[in-house]
DNA sequence: TTTTGTTGATTGGTCAACCAACCAATATAA
DNA sequence: TTATATTGGTTGGTTGACCAATCAACAAAA
């Protein structure tokens, strides 16, 4: 037999040229020939793996998504007060990792796909609904459930813009000053009880 | 068939076309046929009168920011204070027009084609820089130019985020909510002082 | 008649998906 | 040990569909 158990490292490598594929020549231009070239692997390859350039598309945005669920769940575990948590969620969204040009794109092409895509709007809703979920959770201190959801509501909606603006600007995605405004946010949101 | 001065109808009717068909069908799948077809009118038309495919993305994105600049500053005209200034920002960024689904799904769609066409790149930075200017000077009241540029900061993210989240929620989009946010997001800038 | 606008078939090219053949590592049998 | 069968992994050419762009012909208005 041939060296077995090859499907999981396959799998990962087009996954991961996908991503740097989709921000080298853009999603829509975006061939299966392209990611096999970039995972230096044959074409044929992919359709061996994936079935379909739409499943291929799918496993990638599921890759992303459990990365930075992964990166979240990590940095929630080493924080105490529901205040270092609500930091460490910010600290997971704005990780180098995360605003890494290739991951952005592919983040970006996320979003327009889960208008079209019933699959993809499937996946996208889950990171939603766990951020809120989470920030939640984490401002339950304030008074109301009313407040504590309004907070909520306002710091995933700035994460989500600080996130897209830093993206398109002409400035190099830094996360400091990013952290620092939403630090800002929620002390704001924390401090008048 | 056509009389004399059918250039800027029939422009107009191409560009809103594909704001539906962006809808529709998808960004990646979009056909000149598609537009054509929801336009009602030859598929031969849309090179006749945009010369390619391309050109006639770029007509549609500046038509999206065109009719969104117009918006806000017929508000901006009518409003007296900085405060009710920015209130008609916000009024010009949630009105019912910008959240029709169709203008929402050519506006995303407007965010990935910047990552790498340079024009569409070009025109998405005159968006954003004009609105961060017009909440600085709105906000010039603040203590410092610091404040006042992070609160213009932290403002124009959490626009771009709600509508963003609004966009692709599982609930509706409606303006109300968001708008209150925003408002009492606002005010926690300016109380302070 | 000329100008302006419009049509839809055609063309040249590209892509996703398929497939038949190939390779290389292991297990089994002689 | 050597030969053979087995099987997971891999390749690159092929195919059928589809699309952007072109164009020759046509229709109505001036």
């Amino acid at each position: 037999m041939p060296k077995t158990g090859m499907a999981t490292v396959r799998r990962r490598a087009f996954v991961e040229a996908a991503i740097r594929s989709i921000h080298d020549r853009g999603f829509v231009d975006l061939t299966t020939g392209d990611v096999a070239r970039e995972a230096g692997l044959s074409q044929g390859l992919v359709h061996h793996y994936f079935g379909s350039k739409g499943a291929l598309i799918i496993a990638t945005m599921r890759h992303l998504l459990i990365e930075f669920g992964a990166g979240i769940r990590e940095r929630l575990r080493e924080a105490k007060t529901p205040r270092e948590r609500l930091s460490a969620i910010m600290d997971g969204s704005f990780c180098d990792e995360q605003l890494q040009p290739e991951v952005i794109s592919a983040w970006l092409t996320f979003y327009v796909q889960a208008l079209t895509e019933p699959e993809v709007r499937r996946l996208l809703l889950i990171y939603q609904r766990r951020l809120i979920s989470n920030l939640r959770h984490e401002y339950r201190q304030l008074p109301t459930r009313e407040t504590a959801e309004v907070a909520a509501e306002s710091t995933a909606a700035m994460i989500d813009g600080l996130w897209l603006r830093r993206v398109l600007g002409d400035t190099e995605p830094h996360g400091e000053s990013a952290m620092a405004i939403m630090e800002a946010h929620i002390d704001s949101q924390l401090e008048p009880f």
